[in-house]
DNA sequence: GACCTGAGTCTTACGTTGTAAGACCAAACT
DNA sequence: AGTTTGGTCTTACAACGTAAGACTCAGGTC
């Protein structure tokens, strides 16, 4: 599908051209000179805009700004009359699960993000607007700035980690059990009952492991501790200004 | 520091070798030459041991086969003297967390280590051992299978992702704020409210984020959100058993 | 002894990558 | 007209992964 009507290279065009690679063929296509066929130029032309460096910045650039477009429109806070701060504390809990949601969402369009974005030397600046949106519900609710940074902190790598199968025992289970699989059965009876027990619960999804429902467990234990530490907080500075009084 | 005694090679002695240059050289160094130079033979020799995906699979196999000792040496359990199954019911979250600080620490030692694993198929197997051990504590503690499964995604998922320092805005700051900066800062009030916060208390630390720090502090979070659904369980199967009853 | 065999290593060579150096070209100023 | 200049293309090179096959040499067989 190359070949467009030879308007004019452009950064953005580059970084299109290079999303689009990446989309259909993963990262490691993306080549000076397979982006410059997408393009209909050669490889020459694209170092007016980009090295290869810069591409792979400017490719985490784009889905990261795509995860933070995602996520700001996501759920721009239900009606909320004439909202008070720190009357609807629990709110803010919904705000920030939907807002990691749909960035996973994003993630998940582009399974080769995450390693790529974990090499890279700086975060872009795409970002910071997500940033900006996440204290702001946070700190209007009641969290401290302390645990807002500290929220950033979780839910970013919780993002970034939560890739990966990191179990999935290749899909070959249930059939005639290699020798080798049952005597790692044996020296591993936990692992073995938790296959079967997992087995069992997974009738309905496919894999074993669910990891969409992993992820929002994890999201739910996170945001829950960050409310019980929000709430001591907002407890011991009442105690405290009581006993100011 | 090439050119040994020409002992003869072998799959372990080039995994070591690779080993050795992406500590020292980083990842995108690993080469079949550069491998070759540091074993002191030609870059085809390595071929009857393994290829380039083999290499830096067997590289993730290494490193994650370091955690997994590392984790496992961390703690044997405190004395414990005729331990009683679910006689200690929050003693497990001190064996996860030393485990899970050790295998950070392992991490750490290997900057590279994580979009490493990140960009390999399959897990390698040396994880095995660390996730049954960590399956029976959990276990042996009164969680249930689910939660332990549970339990290994979150812990996995923030280990890999514990990485980057998502934040970090380059080490530049009080100084002669840019114009850029400044207008990032009127736009983003409270992203530049938390970075001042950040600062005032960051005196004693390096830098502006103290990732380990951040790191025990989800560890806690998550681990505190599991033994609140391990306690639950328990009272809910305890009910359960005395309403049979 | 002569001979073969096969595992392990090295030589050579090819295609692909990123990119330096500079040629080329059209539009914009003087 | 001539000159400048920003953008594109041509050519070339070093470094990469690896296919093909030649060499080396210890071990077994006659």
């Amino acid at each position: 599908m190359p070949a467009r009507a030879k308007e004019p290279l452009s950064r953005a065009r580059v970084l299109a051209a290079a999303l689009e690679v990446a989309d259909a063929e993963g990262v490691p296509a993306v080549t000076m000179r397979r982006v410059a066929e997408v393009l209909d130029c050669e490889a020459m032309s694209l170092y007016h805009y980009v090295d290869k460096k810069a591409l792979l910045a400017g490719l985490t650039e784009a889905v990261v700004g795509e995860i933070a477009v995602a996520a700001l429109d996501a759920p721009p806070l239900p009606p909320s009359p004439a909202a008070d701060p720190a009357a609807d504390p629990a709110g803010w809990r919904d705000v920030v699960r939907r807002r990691c949601l749909a960035a996973r969402g994003v993630m998940l369009r582009h399974p080769w993000a995450p390693p790529l974005v974990a090499t890279q030397p700086q975060p872009p600046p795409t970002v910071y607007p997500l940033f900006e949106a996440l204290v702001a519900t946070m700190v209007e609710a009641g969290c401290g700035y302390e645990l807002a940074h500290r929220a950033i902190h979780s839910l970013g790598s919780m993002l970034l980690g939560f890739t990966q199968e990191l179990f999935e025992p290749t899909a070959d289970d249930e059939g005639v059990a290699s020798p080798q699989a049952e005597a790692m059965a044996l020296a591993m009876p936990h692992l073995a009952r938790l296959a079967e027990v997992a087995v069992h619960e997974a009738e309905g999804t496919i894999g074993l492991c669910d990891t969409q429902a992993e992820f929002e467990f994890t999201l739910g234990l996170v945001l829950d501790g960050l409310e019980a530490h929000r709430r001591a907080a907002a407890a011991a500075s009442a105690a405290g200004s009581a006993s100011a009084v």
